[in-house]
DNA sequence: GTTATAATTCGACTATCATGGAAATGACAA
DNA sequence: TTGTCATTTCCATGATAGTCGAATTATAAC
């Protein structure tokens, strides 16, 4: 992952709106759930999730497909799991770390 | 780490010189640097450096220490660790998770 | 076709963020 | 206390983001 993708994916979780959404659906795992379910179980106008289901997409954060008239969303790990090893990446100059940094080891 | 602050660090992150600025830090290590090194480092005004700056101690990304005239910024590794719990609580709703996701286990 | 429902786009509005120069504050040395 | 350097605050500006009702497009049932 690159910088811009990383900054793409920090700025669609940076809302509370998406944020809500995107840990809903990292809960449903991959079966996902229909926009409507999500604008149900969240309490928000349709337009607004649309809103924010396309920059969560756009971000690759969720993934969308079709299924009869619905549409399922569901939470792209690769690029959550990338993120992480972003933010983590060349902690302390690569030098063994103190116990005070203690993010995993690195792939 | 609850919701308020998972998304005050998300927005602090989300914003170019922000996150370079932080990985700076990441990389240095728990010595830091000071904001002059880093500004030089970046390249950019010190006037935008310390805006940013203190969006990232707001978030608890940061941490400042005061020494000789010189401020030194560190990150700061727990909160960064929380964060990154946060967003992979409770994946796929606790139950066992297909290999699509694998995140991490859970403390 | 016609109708009902799912989802997205459009439009207008408000609010917040990023930028950087100039001035103010803080810390130390002489 | 005077001067210098590090850092922050203040201010004005332009740009971007979030909200939600209304209109539109898409999909499927009848």
């Amino acid at each position: 992952m690159g910088t811009k993708a990383a900054i793409a994916a920090l700025a669609a979780l940076a809302q509370e709106s998406r944020l809500a959404t995107f840990r809903l659906l990292v809960q449903a795992g991959p079966a996902g759930m229909a926009a409507s379910r999500i604008a149900e179980a969240l309490g928000m106008p349709a337009s607004s999730l649309s809103f924010h289901l396309k920059e969560l997409t756009h971000a690759g954060l969720i993934v969308p497909r079709q299924e009869g008239r619905f549409i399922i969303y569901a939470a792209q790990f690769e690029t959550m799991n990338g993120l992480l090893a972003f933010l983590t990446e060349n902690c302390c100059g690569g030098n063994p770390c103190t116990p005070a940094c203690g993010f995993p080891a690195q792939s």
